[in-house]
DNA sequence: AAAGTTGTCTAATCAAAAAATATATTATAG
DNA sequence: CTATAATATATTTTTTGATTAGACAACTTT
């Protein structure tokens, strides 16, 4: 019942995408280091993003990622759907037919309703909520971002895993 | 963003205890024989759900489990809380203090939500509610619980290990 | 009191998934 | 051309979820 990794990293890198959305191309080494995020990881994390057409790429020099759509028209959920995959919060809930009694277990339709929630809930935000949020925030804690999360470690500059390991 | 066996399987065990809440104690080996779940892995669930002081113990012949409150008075999210223990949908959200940026990390407040919507998801539903779906279901398809749940197994009958994969 | 049943506790093992890293390749602005 | 940044694939490392094992303790029944 842990968010991964991957939902997290991912949803701040967009968060990053948004907040740069009208100034061109931004390049995952910029992300990386203003996030405090490993870049081989986000490069892993944008294909996805990419091929459901949340994200679409410039090569070469000058070159980076920018959102497909304005940040007002992704929600969270657009992000985290792509990044966990079809794979749902339980085997059973999205494919009712690896178990032959699913349509009588009761349990599996709590998993259900928990998923609903989930899907729910982050459908109601959108990048641009993110956006305004941190930069309100900015305006009274002048530094930049946040470099942790609870657990990301920093590219360059490694935290004391005590902090990573939980 | 799974739910872990530990949740699933002992939220079965619970309606097991539920459903046999008026007629004594009841034994792990008939849980485990109903549900199809590994008595050894039934044994360690157990554990926190007596220290939560939702189930107590009889030892001895005879002996087993029972609730110490009605089906009615016991929530899924009772169950799940213990179960998941404190870590939450994230690190930060229960510590925020090992992020010195949680109070101005917009992300975590998206997490925080999720947990919140697990959350309240979850009470809305008893033990009482699951047994009594799960009789009116019986009623229409007279053969016995939920054996696979998608990828719980058999204790005496393996299952075929496609399913218990993903 | 003996025997047998059932729960309790701790440890060890196994497997899968998550997380992170490495290397080589392709495109393109300048 | 050359430097930069994305792309693709592969590998490694780490974590943790899941499962199994065995010795021990409590209790009921006879």
């Amino acid at each position: 019942m842990k968010i991964t990794t991957r939902s997290r990293y991912g949803t701040r890198m967009m968060v990053e995408l948004a907040a740069h959305y009208d100034q061109g191309p931004l390049q995952i080494g910029e992300i990386s280091r203003k996030q405090g995020l490993s870049v081989k990881y986000l490069e892993q994390l944008i294909i996805p993003l990419k091929r459901a057409g949340l994200v679409r790429s410039v090569r070469g020099p000058k070159g980076g990622h920018i959102l497909t759509r304005p940040p007002e028209e992704i929600t969270v959920w657009d992000v985290v759907s792509v990044l966990e995959g079809s794979k749902g919060v339980t085997l059973c809930v999205p494919n009712p037919d690896i178990c032959e009694r699913s349509h009588i277990c009761p349990t599996r339709d709590v998993w259900s309703l928990v998923s609903k929630a989930i899907r729910e809930t982050l459908s109601q935000i959108t990048l641009a909520d993110l956006v305004k949020k941190t930069k309100e925030v900015e305006k009274h804690f002048p530094e930049a971002g946040c470099p942790l999360e609870g657990e990301g470690q920093g590219a360059d500059e490694p935290v004391d895993s005590s902090l990573t390991s939980g």
